[in-house]
DNA sequence: CTAAACCCTATAGTGGGGTATAGGGTCAAG
DNA sequence: CTTGACCCTATACCCCACTATAGGGTTTAG
């Protein structure tokens, strides 16, 4: 697979892919004899996780570390050959991802609430002047929305 | 409340938020008579509710378009003064938002299966070489951890 | 009355994450 | 054997989201 499938396959522009490259998020593919990259499948599922993880706020130092906690623990035969020391830093660092995760499931969840109860309440607005289709009597409800201040507005 | 309190109760810098003034993530607040900022504590919350939005992934400009959504119903009275193609249009985008958090939530609850089975599959390992606490029998997982790519690596 | 700790505007600079361009080689179809 | 679609390196540029600096006013404690 030469950089221009693996860019368009990926959905990203092709110096994107170069520039992955340069900041180690991507390993150095093989080479053709004239000295085209050569992807493998897998390097496709590489793009994809890097660009789904900086979708949800993560920094590309960030997915750096990622992967190479994720490449440490394939790289780690049955008996395991790193110090118990290298070990406990990696458990560490994913216990520390997790709670970054947990933390924004934590935060688009609230957003999520937020925003059912404010399309749900425009909707039931919408009923009021739109003369179509209003045969449901689910009062239009008389208290003002959830706003984002702690005080009143 | 002066800039510099509402920027170290947030934690953010002086600066930011004197940015966020100019990129209408803000509204102009009151003055006192020599010219300084005086905040509520509304405006607190609006700060960290952009920042919260920030670190899951969304843009300023998103966050802008977040805000005049709830601004939008906040603003608007029992029987409603928009024509009902504005509210169309606001109900569009909140469902735009909502499906974008569900992505998002998506995301993250895969991505934290896969910390979750790296970290427990990483303190199995521990145990092996750790002669420490090791009285469970748990056999040490013989297949290799979840790849990233779904060729074998 | 002065010094420290705040505040103001205006403008310039920075770091992250790409994206574009110049100048040139490769490969497959016709 | 040329033409178009691809690839290469190197370098410059861009936008976003801040962050710092210059040059100056205000407020409060001692």
């Amino acid at each position: 697979m030469h950089i221009g499938e693996l860019a368009r396959e990926a959905g990203v522009n092709i110096q994107t892919i170069r520039f992955y490259e340069r900041e180690k998020l991507l390993p150095q593919p093989a080479r053709t004899s004239s000295g085209y990259r050569d992807y493998q499948p897998r390097d496709l599922d590489r793009v994809m996780f890097i660009r789904r993880n900086h979708e949800i706020g993560f920094t590309l130092a960030e997915i750096r570390q990622l992967l190479e906690l994720h490449a440490a623990l394939e790289n780690m035969p049955q008996p395991m050959r790193h110090r118990p020391a290298e070990v406990r830093e990696i458990i560490r660092l994913g216990r520390e991802r997790l709670a970054q995760v947990n933390a924004k499931i934590g935060v688009l969840k609230e957003m999520k609430k937020q925003l059912e109860a404010l399309v749900r309440h425009l909707e039931q607005s919408a009923l009021i002047t739109c003369p179509v289709a209003q045969s449901d009597g689910a009062a239009t409800s008389r208290r003002p929305p959830r706003s984002l201040s702690r005080t009143r507005s």
